[in-house]
DNA sequence: TTGTACGCGTTATCAT
DNA sequence: ATGATAACGCGTACAA
């Protein structure tokens, strides 16, 4: 095995091992070979023995690209986001790699960088594969990725707001009740000029964005030169922009819920900056509950979104989902507001007010 | 075409649209859509455009496994790296899709845990695909694995420190430099007892800790119990476990040297909570220079590790060494220290004292 | 420039 | 429980 090295090239894609030449080996036919690899029932205890032991001594790998052929299933999931470059991604990731390990399916990661019509590409692309399962993180409602969807080759889960009707399946939160949550809260301690500050404009945000509108419409305290929009590029560094903004269309302003932690961090940093007392003078929420939040000066107030459950119940789903494929399937996650410093005006402990789901409609 | 949806699969993995029935349409052999897909080329214009034509209106979109299995290359570039759910991978991710973005290759990330192991499982699995790239983040200068890459079916890149020789093509950088010229800052600004701590003991990290020994040595200045190893699953939150280890180990510990942005962010954190004074009683600095490096009071100086650049020159090499395979080249993509506030004892301008590189060796 | 014949490595189907 | 045969959909090699 460890024998000769033949020039640079010692064993070039021209020569693998082939499920023939394990069959000779074992003096079987190679459907044998085959079934004790994938379906170790149907052949022989004793057999079986043999065979996995000669595959491993050989070293043998099966070809996917002749597996995927025959069997007309590739064996991999796509997942499709935009938010593969962001920091939010890698929870997302951990949670997809860790329930898709052992499964045998393979996992692609495509960026489809907020484009719609990246998005119907990709797809595309990924049905000529033959997918065990789509994950798509959409970047909006769009009427041609969604009549793509459905008639998708295998199962669909949809990373949206579960108030969205999904194609399939979908994993999500709902995004009203978390942003009414995070209002509430800050009404609580006793916040009332509250602005709103989004990096981006995807569906999620879209949805805080609307609760917030219609919340403090209905508490009275809307005012909407309190919202802002901010530069997605730079998104910590825009702190001091966004405080002039915010402090100029209100001087009155006491608190500002971000649709992201990055932005609460960024706006922290600039109050230390100028000495605006956080929390007393002004209070920071955010969402999300990145890693630093806990242990910011003060700690940042924020709403957990459970990342990790969001990509490892996606696989979950699509895992369970391969024979009796029921369709428009959501779950809701849930979501925890993590009441930290960044919003406590006189001392209490840390408060978290779970609003934990896996309702499964 | 957009036509009868019938009951829930409208068209399943067993119909889709192949070669043979587009070339029906078109009234040529299935040979001639291959060509005018793949080496338009080979195909006179007006019949390229035609066919051109028809393949957009019919959606056709090619079998990838057939395609692999026909031609011995899956047109997909293996990623194998620890860093997957880490913070700083996004950035090496986007720049691996930017320059893959319409060569037409497929990426495939894997996560290999930390466990050379995994590493060899997973580059077994790679090769079955016909791979025409891997791109390997070592976990460790592994036997079993180096063996494996020797006999790659296909260019290989290492995203490793450049002073290791690589076995086919290598990007990376200098840490013995980078150290140095970290040190030698936090020298040259006044700093003299200067701990090291690190959160993971992967060989970037490793070869730090040599070069900081290395260097403090010979300054007269090392003091091994100011090494600080640091529990890596809870990095930003374990800056006051540090902070009293070293302070213990040495009351006049003047700055601190972290092998990662988000320990020094942990640090200066637990400093602003402990009022001691960064930088004037303890200074900070690390490596990487994530976003929030540049907006943090005061500002952490570190040493920016071009990640973006990794992805995107490791992709490169490939793209561009599929045809000719040089062997054993490396590229030293530089670093550059960031000089800011966290070891800015007194005022001065932002430095950067780049070590641009790119030097082919 | 276009077409024909064949094979890529595996699994499905049907037989034994 | 195991085997023989025939696809799977495409690209290579060679021929026209």
């Amino acid at each position: 095995m460890t024998g000769g090295r033949v020039g640079k090239k010692s064993r070039t894609a021209g020569n693998r091992l082939t499920l023939n030449e394990v069959a000779e080996k074992v003096g079987v036919s190679p459907i044998t070979i085959s079934r004790a690899l994938n379906k170790p029932e149907k052949v022989s205890p004793g057999l079986r023995e043999t065979i996995l032991k000669i595959v491993e001594e050989l070293g043998y790998v099966p070809d996917y690209a002749a597996r995927a052929l025959a069997s007309r299933s590739g064996n991999t999931i796509g997942v499709l986001s935009s938010l593969l470059g962001s920091n939010i991604f890698p929870r997302v990731m951990k949670g997809i790699e860790d329930r898709a390990w052992g499964s045998g399916l393979r996992i692609q990661y495509v960026n489809t960088r907020y484009d719609p019509a990246e998005e119907v590409h990709q797809l595309k692309q990924f049905f000529g594969q033959k997918p065990s399962g789509i994950i798509i993180g959409g970047v909006q409602i769009d009427p041609r990725v969604t009549d793509l969807l459905k008639d998708a080759p295998c199962p669909v889960v949809q990373l949206l707001d579960i108030s969205y009707p999904p194609v399939d399946m979908a994993v999500g939160i709902n995004n009203r009740a978390a942003t009414e949550a995070a209002l509430r809260h800050l009404l609580d301690v006793g916040y009332r000029r509250i602005g709103f500050c989004a990096s981006r404009s995807d569906i999620p945000v879209q949805m805080r964005l609307e609760a917030y509108r219609r919340f403090m419409t209905a508490e009275g305290l809307y005012n909407p030169a309190l919202e802002v929009s901010v530069d997605s590029t730079d998104t910590i560094g825009s702190g001091g922009n966004t405080l002039d903004q915010l402090f100029a269309a209100d001087p009155e302003i006491d608190a500002i819920l971000c649709d992201h932690d990055d932005l609460s961090l960024g706006l922290l940093f600039e109050c230390q900056r100028r000495g605006i007392a956080v929390p007393d003078r002004l209070g920071l929420c955010s969402f999300t509950d990145l890693d630093y939040c806990a242990h910011t000066v003060p700690p940042l107030t924020t709403v957990r979104t459970p990342l990790y459950q969001l990509g490892y119940r996606a696989v979950d789903m699509i895992i369970r989902g391969q024979d009796k494929r029921r369709q428009e399937q959501t779950i809701d996650l849930g979501f925890e507001l993590i009441a930290r410093g960044s919003t406590r005006r006189s001392v209490q402990m840390e408060v978290s007010d779970t609003c934990l789901g896996a309702k499964t409609l």
